[in-house]
DNA sequence: CTCAAGTTTCCTGATT
DNA sequence: CAATCAGGAAACTTGA
């Protein structure tokens, strides 16, 4: 995090390319992404959870049959999932994965590649392993807007809020702010100019709501959602 | 392949 | 003066 911020704080005058803290791959829960993208440990951790939610008896698994990374679990159909974990997990096991799939089914940006996935996924990760694995990555301008809003502690000094509660919100390193959506987009040649062009085309939809006489300010409108004290913080 | 949404690009002109 | 803001137009990218 430290590299990030350093990075950032020089990033305007360069065509620096932001890519290190990809690499900081630190534990992520199976929750957080497709199930595509899980690592055999993901499975395993999404099969504990399962087994504990069902009061299944674990002793009766076998650790072998678990280890497996995301796109092979992805490949069994219900019979070969009865086949590996019984009559009564099976069935179980099938149905949740389903529903983890479809729910990143409907994600629009799901072409990213893996790194990009998990970029984003650490803007939108609420620190503690909590229940909802809600709010899936942001696709479109105003959502990156959003979760580098409310991820504060990974995105010290790029935005800030001017007024929390009304969705006030300020760039104060717009530069910045504009390569890290470049690189979202694959773009390099982003600039805050081009985003904020973006951003202006908010206003008719009410996404955003105008804020004249103050500069590189915004403010959330009624057709944006998800940055809401209420609306993070605890699932709902 | 068509269509529409959501930008991306570029630009002229006004403000700060 | 440099950086922003305002929009109109048109090109582009993607997913349905």
């Amino acid at each position: 995090i430290k590299l990030f911020v350093h990075i950032v704080e020089y990033l305007p005058s360069s065509h620096t390319c932001i890519h290190p803290w990809f690499s900081l791959s630190a534990g992520q829960s199976y929750k957080q992404i497709t199930p595509n993208c899980w690592t055999a440990d993901n499975v395993l951790e999404w099969i504990s959870d399962q087994v504990e939610s069902t009061k299944f008896d674990a002793n009766t698994l076998s650790l072998a049959y678990c280890t497996m990374d995301g796109p092979t679990l992805c490949e069994k159909n219900e019979d070969e999932m009865i086949e590996i974990f019984g009559p009564q997990l099976g069935p179980q096991l099938h149905q949740s994965l389903q529903e983890y799939k479809t729910k990143y089914e409907t994600d629009r940006k799901k072409e990213f590649d893996y790194k990009d996935d998990y970029y984003l996924t650490s803007l939108t990760t609420e620190p503690t392993g909590d229940t909802e694995s809600d709010t899936p990555r942001g696709t479109h301008l105003w959502e990156f807007i959003r979760d580098i809003l409310i991820n504060p502690e990974r995105n010290q000094g790029l935005m800030k809020w001017e007024d929390r509660h009304e969705g006030v919100f300020k760039f104060l390193k717009s530069e910045a702010v504009a390569q890290m959506w470049g690189q979202k987009k694959k773009n390099s040649s982003m600039t805050y100019e081009k985003l904020s062009r973006a951003m202006r085309y908010y206003y008719k939809r009410e996404i955003l709501e105008r804020v004249d006489g103050r500069r590189l300010v915004y403010k959330f409108g009624k057709n944006s959602s998800g940055w809401k004290i209420e609306e993070i913080g605890m699932g709902m």
